[in-house]
DNA sequence: AGGAAAATCCAAAGCGCTTTGGGGAGTGAT
DNA sequence: ATCACTCCCCAAAGCGCTTTGGATTTTCCT
């Protein structure tokens, strides 16, 4: 069923028809509800390509989630982040388009997007220090917003954060707190713009407690189970051993654990352990007490917010763009402790 | 850049640029070429739209994501599928569309899509038993392949499935080689079609080896790490308990690992434990040696394939669909080991 | 009742592409 | 020189919608 079949149907033109559908005003309400009615019935909804076509919009948003070509991860939170992200575009009718991509060809792809006029705007995930996307996407005119800040690029631009920094350093004053003093930071990849600003927490509260950062307490990779064990059991090899941990993902702070009880330590009483937690629907902390102290923010939340931004940076272009700064929440698990006596 | 202007810029007919671009043979070669290479300088691709609308093509493939309205979560195993699925489409030049849909809703965005005319076609994920989707679809006459299989459905449709029902049935056996005979199936939700089959293969072998089904040992739920958990902390409290513990994802293995351990006792020693492992980017089972036995088979590898045979299906409509059926690979790790004796 | 304003509705153009149905220019054979 | 083919190329229609610029009818004042 096409507009025209419709309107012929109704013995109405197609102008009227497209008017009473679209809410325009110069349409009686008796014609308007007998057009909804007709649609309803025949269950017609306008073609979106034709649509798009004679109103240059898409409709649509993209989402181009880079997938390093050397180690192919899918990024864990993704998944939660785009279920917010699309209950924000349903409620507005608009469309998610995803792209997975090798990040070598992201030029392509964006600047494909762009002439394929295939979106109105896009998400940026994952971005990094210096990230070459934000300068791409500003000097191609595509509309976008990032799930996170990119240090180094000036302009303003929309996005949306964690406040990694003070989650992290408020974190690491919380272990102060305890009595620890060798805290250990098993972070995301450095060039990961979040990883670095988490660092920069932990650092500015070392320094604030008088404590110089030792290289052998600090690792950087793929927040990977195998990675937060390998880690942790590295290090609580050495001696001078950490006796506190800090983690950027509850994932790996899984395999902080295994590496903490594969010792025969007592996490929580040997080794205290905090971590980043961004309330994965299907990787909760725990049920009722959280078995991690954590900082926490929903990525999902996030998700549904900076969709949100993007659609009103897409409809009044005018205006400056939209910046929000979440505060992440601390809460205590069973996971840390006060520091172990030394004897 | 749109056509108008590309063939004005070479003194040519849109009708012959076109042409020369589509790989029509109606083209001198030189021609051709010189097409090509404008092309290229001015950054010109065919509006998705218009072409769209010209040849009645979406050139996308929708993904629906149920989210049950009641337990907000998120399939983890969906990242990975997409992300194989995702470099089908981008060889082939479709795009991704994707909703997150409460199941509720279902029914309203399939006809939404195809009266849109928004994709060619649909991937189902998490069918269930009995999944009313496949019926709406062929109703509807939108083509759809289906990431695993809907018991209940007799009509021939394309379908792509890991061979759960074996896959269980042999890591059944296995721990009954190991002479287990109190073995418990930690399973996902048995309304969902995979996990009634992989029940099927653990009752097979239970009733192979003369062993009742014992209703205390099977448990079934979302497959979070806290289901995992509280299952295997639930059942190593009640006297007569299991010996080995069959887990139908990693996620929950790693809670199965937990109540284990939090119970002072050795897994892969006190209590053996099989896991079903979807091999996804993010939680690998180990590094060289995999923590836990497990039925592996790649999810990633899966939606490669099944976006493949969809795209056969909607290009050769007349063949009948393709199906596909997976042999997990059993996988022994550290987790599993000889019943301990009784005493 | 007469005229202006408001309320409804419509025909047709245009969005950017593909595709149908020709048409003119070379080429070789007669 | 003429004819019959190929080779290349083109004008125009059509895909399904929105929107412009009127046209027609109703309603409201005076």
């Amino acid at each position: 069923m096409n507009l025209k079949q419709l309107s012929q149907n109704l013995g109405l033109s197609q102008t009227t028809v497209s008017r009473a559908l679209n809410g325009y005003p110069e349409v009686s309400p008796a014609t308007r509800r007998r057009v909804e009615e007709a649609a309803r019935t025949f269950n017609y909804s306008p073609s979106t390509r034709a649509k798009g076509l004679a109103t240059g919009q898409a409709l649509a948003i993209g989402h181009v989630i880079p997938v390093s070509s050397k180690h192919e991860m899918v990024n864990p939170i993704f998944g939660d982040f785009i279920a917010g992200a699309g209950e924000t575009y349903s409620r507005h009718g608009y469309e998610m388009i995803l792209s997975i991509v090798d990040d070598a060809d992201e030029r392509r792809i964006y600047s494909g997007l762009k002439s394929r006029r295939a979106v109105d705007g896009v998400i940026i995930h994952g971005p990094r220090m210096n990230d070459p996307r934000l300068g791409l996407l500003h000097e191609l005119g595509l509309p976008f917003a990032v799930h996170g800040r990119a240090t180094g690029y000036d302009k303003p631009y929309a996005w949306l954060d964690v406040n990694n920094r003070s989650a992290f350093l408020r974190a690491t004053d919380f272990l102060f707190d305890l009595g620890h003093r060798r805290i250990a930071l098993i972070n995301g990849l450095e060039v990961m713009d979040f990883a670095h600003r988490r660092r920069e927490g932990y650092a500015e509260s070392l320094r604030a407690h008088d404590v110089p950062l030792d290289p052998h307490l600090m690792r950087s990779g793929e927040m990977t189970e195998v990675f937060g064990y390998q880690s942790t059991r590295d290090m609580l090899a050495e001696e001078n051993a950490p006796t506190a941990i800090l983690c950027s993902s509850l994932i790996s702070a899984l395999g902080v654990r295994r590496a903490i009880e594969e010792k025969g330590l007592v996490m929580g009483k040997d080794v205290s352990v905090v971590t980043h937690d961004d309330a994965l629907s299907y990787l909760q902390n725990g049920a009722d007490v959280p078995i991690f102290t954590a900082t926490r923010s929903s990525v999902r939340e996030a998700g549904r917010r900076l969709a949100e931004m993007l659609l009103t940076t897409i409809t009044e272009p005018t205006k400056p763009p939209l910046q929000q700064l979440l505060e992440a929440e601390l809460m205590v698990g069973s996971s840390t402790g006060p520091a172990p006596r030394k004897d």
